[in-house]
DNA sequence: CTGAAAGCGCTTACAG
DNA sequence: CTGAAAGCGCTTACAG
């Protein structure tokens, strides 16, 4: 265990190593690396080559403890399946990094006992909890944490309480338009988890983009976001009369579409076109790639992460229900 | 921003309010957390109490500092796409979290400019580096970070320098002799990126254990981990002379496998078996569940943090190849 | 525009 | 077996 071993390793250079190359004290440093307070625009120049030259890079968990900030934000997640949550996950990660708050990851299998889960967040002493999906959107979750005076919240979870998301019922009518004014009419839909409010806001987001159209809706399957529901729903999907575009609610789902209609002979997009949701990875590893929705992941993670650090301080549930925009990734698979 | 708001929150217990509430010091509690040094067992037993009483959890970001350990673990990943780096780097990110190590991510698409990302780490001042697939098998990355004096500790990479690993050759024929010793004399198999130790491993594993048992080789597809790759080998496997045995060099093409063999009207395991490695999340939630080979991911990612904080207090390069023991897990799939 | 002082919560020698 | 003191690297009032 290096917990026994002598600590000889480099001392990385600290704020006043800064200071005494630039001749300033390290509050000045401070001031600088903080963008806080004044100083001359010499002193700045002077400190950031001084930072540069000795490689300096500040110690967050001085700089934590200092800001008697030492926040504990705990975070629910579920074993991560689909692309969309680790990349989510990873991006909380690293905004919680970046400034230094202390983070307790909880995974809770939806096999698993979330109550257990929860307490287990509890006793390890968090301030408050992010959530993304799919817990977002049980009541209980929300409920318990209430009970105990922590605030919450969530990623794409229901709106109403502490919430980031996207317009995910506009995103999905526009990706649904997008399919309509390309001449489709008949235009197959893959719903997602339907315990999920974004799932059901896509759904219904599709819904009434055909009912505006005056087109009906086309055949509908149920999908779970996972690859293998995808392959599934397409395959009872592909049956006369035949779709001539595929909406499916993630991309996960919307490329196992792709390799279905592959196997059964199908050009993509000339005789089937299909669209995905979330701008994942597998958007771009599947050919052709994927039009889609792309949501700001890193965003939506620094912003969860400031709603609820401002929900502690204020030491109440914060009601902020923030909508981040989306964007229309036209690729070549419609 | 919340940096501009009062900080009015919670104050969490300290190592103080417990030692005021035990009647002893805090040095005494703190020899109790960290089971470090002598105490009787009455103060232990009070301490524990105050703990469980007061909520109390030790503070991190204090606890890193006053280590004077604040080592920087940099962490050079891929977008992740499998379910295996996304466990895995979870645990990894867990592991830093818990020892209080600050932890710096840094993202590399395959696509990406790998030399960018390591200047970028380099730059954040870490003081070693994790490397967890796919990465782990470059020289010249390796290269790049022993050039500025940074050691390294690779997982799942190639041997002979600091490597957590597990006996990925042993595991592969482990279960190719399973299949064999169900009577299987045509197994399929289907590689992983190529560009990875381990995956070059799991394929002369399998050769072994066929050669071993006086079978000939059967079908062999390259594939690169993900479930699409999986779908396409197994298309192109399943032609006559079908085989009875499929092996895949992961979990998820062995659930493609799987999708595949069902939708040929092939009844896994009666009319072909199937197998993967790594169990990961699909392992389960595919139908049947999979016969796998079980990593000890946790483990892995506790002991490569381990390794790579002795090598940065030696200050020099381990060449540590740590082989963590594997489950061989049977579950319906064969 | 800049600095000296105190403190965040914990740990490590050093004393008893 | 237990405690008082000093320090980890940073920041925030409070003074100039």
């Amino acid at each position: 265990m290096s917990d026994t071993s002598p600590p000889r390793r480099r001392r990385s250079a600290t704020i006043k190593d800064v200071a005494r190359q630039v001749g300033v004290s390290a509050m000045t440093v401070s001031r600088v690396i903080n963008n806080k307070g004044r100083f001359s625009d010499a002193t700045r120049l002077a400190v950031n080559e001084a930072i540069e030259q000795l490689g300096f890079a500040r110690n967050t968990a001085a700089r934590s403890l200092a800001l008697a900030r030492s926040v504990r934000i705990g975070v629910l997640y579920d074993r991560p399946s689909g692309a969309y949550l680790s990349e989510l996950l990873i991006g909380l990660i690293e905004e919680a990094n970046r400034t230094g708050h202390q983070i307790v990851l909880q995974r809770c299998d939806s096999t698993g006992d979330v109550a257990v889960a929860i307490s287990r967040l509890l006793r390890a002493g968090v301030d408050g909890v992010l959530i993304p999906p799919p817990f977002g959107d049980e009541p209980d979750v929300l409920a318990r944490f209430h009970a105990a005076d922590r605030p919450v919240v969530t990623i794409s979870g229901r709106p109403g309480h502490g919430a980031v998301r996207i317009d995910d019922y506009a995103a999905a009518q526009e990706i649904t338009r997008l399919l309509i004014d390309k001449g489709h009419r008949r235009i197959a839909f893959i719903a997602g988890d339907e315990s999920q409010a974004a799932a059901r806001d896509r759904q219904r987001g599709y819904e009434d983009a055909c009912h505006a159209a005056g087109i009906g809706l086309g055949p509908i399957e149920a999908g779970d976001f996972s690859y293998r529901s995808g392959i599934e729903a397409t395959e009872r999907l592909l049956t006369a009369p035949f779709p001539t575009a595929l909406f499916a609610s993630n991309d996960d789902m919307a490329a196992a579409a792709v390799t279905v209609a592959h196997r059964k002979g199908l050009d993509v997009p000339t005789e089937l076109a299909v669209v995905g949701f979330d701008d994942t990875r597998i958007a771009i590893t599947t050919w052709p790639e994927l039009t889609t929705i792309r949501q700001p992941l890193a965003d939506m993670a620094r912003a969860a992460t400031e709603i609820l650090l401002r929900a502690i301080d204020q030491q109440g549930q914060s009601d902020e229900d923030l909508i981040l925009p989306y964007t229309l990734v036209e690729r070549h698979s419609a």
